[in-house]
RNA sequence: GCCUUGGUGGUGGAAUUGGUAGACACGCUGGAUUCAAAAUCCAGUGCUUCACGGCGUGCGGGUUCGAUUCCCGCCCAAGGUACCA
């Protein structure tokens, strides 16, 4: 008795490909090298749902299928596994994050072990493991000894900077850095004390340390990134976010824009992808614009102000100057006369929050400074204004406004009565902007009248460069990445203070340890979480870490430095792990570096990576920003880490409701009040909704022994409304595939159910309704894979995955259909253990007959769709095609080994382990995962017929089985001649006939 | 507003350079088998019409012998982004 037990059969091949260690992947190897990965999980208490495999499972078909190959493949998988949640969980319960992280990781991997994946787990990274963040914090140390020089566009080691200044001072220098830089000489430099030099070093260093304003979340107790923030929100929880000031680790990215931009180009990432990373660098190009301010005789007050705009050959068209509330500008530049009311502006502006700024866009609001600044170009007298429409956080923090050729300097100026000038020729600026910069001529400005958009820019830059008033100047959206957190599951920084100012602790010392703390929260004093660690300084003579109580007190009079300093309280976010953890995989288990120089030149970078869009502008960006920094100083080979990118699409869930009405009647003859509540259809619910029906079926309530004394004709109509419908999920376990609901399961679940009447239909049950939601835990909707491979089988989950539609694509996950595969997989088997050619049906069935040509043609038909779908990543396709194969096969009663052994090799990616088992029944002694892909060969697939379709004008309507050889008149003469295209022209002679040999034959006229 | 991706039966979705629209499944209907159910198998299933036929890939045009596919103009949905000068 065979037939297809999936379950041990399932079983067998995991225990199989672990104990042998089947998916190991060399660092040497003759063969060529694939590297796919997944982006790795955050190990949540929640565990995989279905949704989650998606992608894991098309870079697992990948890379069997690359290995079929003859690649040798690196797929490893690992945990992302610092982070909120379980910190959130640590303060609610007291349990040592550490602790929850490792049961979570464990219930993942036998989650994950279960859908037979070809991971090799000898590579496994956690990011919270101490040997593997070692490496984390020696990356930030690098960034620490790093800077930027614009000329070569690279990063260089902080030592050759100090050379530098040591010989010629900061003059001439080309350095990205923080706030322009005053400049010094060699000799300066060499004259500054110890402590100046840090500081001024810190404005070049590529992580510094910087009072910024940071996005607080005071819910979170934290800072966020801004793509932690999603409309105005925090990611995680939702929480509100308001702007801080804060000293605070940041990574300097803006200095990668450029490169991060360019790069873009030759990676293989979506469109979408790509785009959203170009608006989130947000480059723009144009000019920067000097206005001086000058006083009532029109003298320069040594006050210039600098604009950035993007249209510099709209300059003549400026009416006014706009700054934003909070540039520190605004003081020095008002008049006497116009303090009071710019004082008043600026307190209400700042009362907003940044979110009700947003919200309050169409409020034009603004105040006059009383102050003029000269044209640079016209030398014209121009009003400066202030408006919260102007951000002080990009560019300057002021705009030369222009407002026949913007839209908010028009509305500013229409609101203000401020003079619009019309600098464009033959344009109608009377109601709106004229923003369109195509095809538009200047007019009225002096020397740039008659040129286009781009030939005026250009000769206003040069004239601005001329007199030093501007220049070209390119300006990016993407600031620097704030790196602290004041949380404590996440990494330590290796960073001690003496005496303010930070000092790194030697590579040799590292990792430095998360420590012990008693409580998870903030201290009292509001330091984060590690302030609460009784062992957290730094003894510089032993190199360890030492009591907090002896920290040195030199700054306090009486006191020696003992060498003893504090270490930095905040730890790394949550990105910080993630930006590098694909080189790790390559050698993961070395000690001495954090990849070897070999495992890095021999795997070099990723060459698929799958993983949901949601990391668009986070991990994406900050992995390939680490990777450029650790090219560029000669640590990688590679700068780009990801070369191909897949999204997959999200699954969703199927959300079940049940349809409530709570119903109050009142009867006034009868002191009778009650309040029921009816589980109605759906129908029911929806009529009621729309105000269709103003009563439900009375007879539903005669029936019930409360109603027994009731009269219904007092019935108050409006009881039966709108606002006292509710829907309520319900679990989907609870739920058949007919959409039944099990009322007994339920009532046990959720005992409101109890107090629910439920209107059933005419065969006795509760329907509910069903609506496409993400799939969460709150939405009772989470379909569990353990489930699923459990009733069905992992190579049935598999299927059914990629079966469901595109990978690219977000789609719902409903159960239902799985039917439909797992059948299929049962008839696979059944094939095997056919009783075609003497088999006895049940049996193991593979006969070395000569296979027939249909068997053949389906064959190859199958290895030719196959290869192209797993190619192009069109997995539900390749599905499909399988399951054509195997209908044809059947029914061509094909039992031959020469057939049914490579069609094994083409369904071994998909189903593991079902091909692995039939595999071994050929007698094979080693893994299906060995075997080299069957090999297309197009003479199996040869016609001599074909059936072709005729159409007249267009339309088809029969087919006729013709030798593919026939010449065009040849067809011609047969498919006129034939009966039926005689009757399709009703007599009617036709005007044209259009062959095409081997695709159709059209009839017009 | 801007950018990106989409829009095909009751449902998920096929259709590689313009060439038989709806593959493959789910669901549904009918039948076989069964004491019965499950499982399995067979037939049917875009809409409309008794039928001949007509209509059908978001909408309106266009190119073409022929358009889901190419072009123009709209509508809708999802995702990204936003007083970014």
């Amino acid at each position: 008795m065979s037939d297809y037990h999936f379950n041990s059969i399932e079983a067998k091949w995991q225990k199989y490909w672990a104990e042998n260690q089947i998916f190991k992947a060399e660092n040497n190897s003759e063969k060529p090298k694939y590297y796919v990965l997944d982006m790795f999980p955050y190990p949540s208490g929640a565990g995989l749902h279905v949704g989650h495999p998606l992608g894991y499972i098309a870079s697992d078909i990948y890379a069997r299928y690359k290995r079929h190959q003859g690649f040798n493949v690196l797929h490893p998988q690992g945990y992302d596994s610092f982070g909120l949640p379980a910190e959130q969980y640590a303060i609610q319960t007291g349990q040592h994050p550490a602790k929850t992280t490792k049961e979570n990781i464990k219930r993942y991997r036998e989650q994950l072990d279960k859908i037979g994946f070809s991971f090799d787990w000898s590579r496994e990274v956690r990011t919270s493991d101490s040997e593997y963040y070692k490496w984390t914090q020696w990356i930030f140390i690098q960034l620490f000894e790093s800077w930027y020089c614009n000329i070569h566009e690279q990063a260089f080691p902080i030592s050759e900077l100090i050379e530098i200044f040591n010989e010629e001072g900061n003059i001439g220098l080309n350095a990205k850095c923080g706030n322009k830089q005053p400049e010094f000489s060699a000799d300066m430099w060499n004259s500054f004390s110890e402590e100046k030099q840090q500081k001024i070093l810190l404005n070049y260093r590529l992580t510094y340390l910087a009072e910024t304003e940071v996005n607080w979340c005071p819910q979170l107790g934290t800072v966020l990134a801004n793509d932690e923030i999603v409309n105005g929100v925090s990611e995680r929880g939702g929480f509100p976010v308001v702007k801080k000031k804060m000293t605070q680790w940041s990574m300097r990215i803006s200095v990668f824009a450029e490169r991060l931009l360019n790069g873009l180009n030759h990676l293989d990432w979506s469109e979408s992808l790509k785009e959203t990373q170009r608006n989130w660098i947000g480059k723009s190009v144009g000019a920067s614009v000097e206005f001086r301010v000058v006083n009532e005789k029109e003298e320069f007050k040594g006050i210039v102000i600098k604009t950035f705009t993007t249209r510099p050959d709209t300059i003549y068209g400026v009416t006014f100057l706009t700054l934003a509330p909070e540039n520190e500008l605004v003081d020095k530049i008002t008049t006497i006369e116009q303090r009071v009311e710019v004082a008043k502006y600026i307190t209400t502006t700042a009362k907003k929050s940044e979110r009700e700024r947003l919200a309050d866009v169409k409020n034009i609001t603004g105040v006059f400074t009383g102050a003029y600044a000269k044209h640079p170009l016209t030398k014209e007298l121009i009003p400066i204004w202030i408006g919260d429409y102007v951000l002080a956080g990009y560019g300057t923090g002021a705009v030369m406004a222009v407002p026949c050729g913007d839209q908010r300097d028009y509305d500013f100026a229409k609101h203000f009565n401020i003079p619009i000038k019309n600098i464009f020729e033959g344009v109608d600026i009377s109601e709106k902007a004229h923003t369109e910069k195509e095809g538009t001529i200047i007019a009225n400005s002096d020397f740039i009248s008659g040129y286009s958009y781009k030939d005026a820019s250009n000769k206003v830059i040069e004239a601005l460069e001329k007199n030093h008033r501007g220049e070209k100047e390119i300006n990016y959206r993407l600031r620097d990445a704030v790196f602290s957190r004041q949380r404590y599951w996440g990494e330590p920084f290796p960073v001690y203070y003496k005496n303010g100012l930070p000092q790194m602790i030697a590579e040799e010392y590292l990792p430095i340890r998360l420590p012990e703390v008693e409580k998870y929260l903030p201290t009292e004093t509001g330091e984060p979480p590690l302030g609460r660690a009784i062992n957290w300084a730094w003894d510089t003579n032993t190199n360890k870490i030492v009591n907090s109580k002896l920290i040195s007190k030199a700054e306090l009079e009486g006191y020696e430095d003992n060498g003893i300093y504090p270490l930095e309280l905040n730890t790394m976010p949550g990105w910080a792990g993630s930006s590098w953890y694909m080189f790790r995989y390559m050698d993961a288990l070395n000690n001495n570096e954090f990849a070897s120089k070999e495992a890095m030149d021999y795997w070099k970078n990723v060459d698929l990576y799958i993983g949901g869009s949601e990391h668009a502008t986070g991990h994406l960006l900050y992995s390939r920003f680490w990777t450029k920094f650790l090219h560029d100083r000669g640590f990688l080979k590679v700068d780009e880490p990801f070369k191909k990118l897949i999204n997959q699409g999200m699954i969703l869930g199927e959300s079940a409701f049940v349809n409530i009405i709570d119903l109050e009647f009142n009867n006034n003859e009868n002191p009778l009040s009650l309040r029921l509540t009816y589980a109605i259809s759906e129908s029911d619910y929806k009529k009621i909704e729309q105000g269709e029906i103003e009563k439900v079926d009375l007879d539903i309530f005669k029936n019930h022994k409360e109603f027994k004394d009731f009269n219904f004709e007092m019935l108050d109509k409006s009881s039966v409304d709108k606002k006292n419908l509710r829907r309520k999920h319900v679990l989907v376990d609870y739920v058949d595939n007919s959409n039944i609901l099990d009322l007994v399961g339920v009532r046990q679940w959720d005992p409101e159910f109890n107090l629910i009447e439920f209107v059933l239909n005419l065969d006795g049950n509760y329907i509910v309704s069903r609506e496409v939601e993400k799939m969460s835990k709150s939405k009772y909707n989470v379909v569990n894979p353990d489930d699923i491979c459990k009733q069905y089988g992992a190579d049935t989950l598999r299927l059914y995955e990629m079966f469901l539609g595109p990978l690219e694509q977000a789609k719902p996950w409903s159960t239902a259909g799985i039917t439909g595969v797992h059948s299929f997989l049962k008839k696979f088997w059944r094939l095997y253990h056919s009783p075609f050619e003497g088999g006895q049906g049940d049996v193991f069935n593979i006969t070395e007959n000569p296979a027939s040509k249909e068997s053949l043609k389906t064959l190859h038909k199958t290895i030719k769709k196959v290869q192209e779908d797993i190619e192009n990543f069109s997995f539900n396709t390749s599905v499909s095609t399988f399951m054509i194969a195997v209908n044809e096969l059947t029914s061509q009663k094909c039992t031959s080994k020469e057939v049914l052994e490579p069609l094994l090799i083409l369904l071994s990616p998909y189903a593991p382990h079902i091909a692995e088992e039939l595999w071994s029944k050929l007698g094979h002694s080693e893994s299906i995962s060995t075997a080299a892909f069957p090999k297309f060969e197009e003479k199996y697939l040869i016609e001599s017929m074909k059936k072709y379709p005729i159409s007249f004008n267009g339309k088809m309507r029969f087919t006729m089985e013709l030798p593919l050889d026939l010449s065009k008149d040849e067809i011609e003469s047969v498919v006129m001649s034939h009966k039926k295209t005689i009757h399709y022209l009703e007599g009617r002679t036709p005007k044209k006939v259009i062959v095409v040999p081997g695709k159709i034959v059209n009839i017009v006229g």
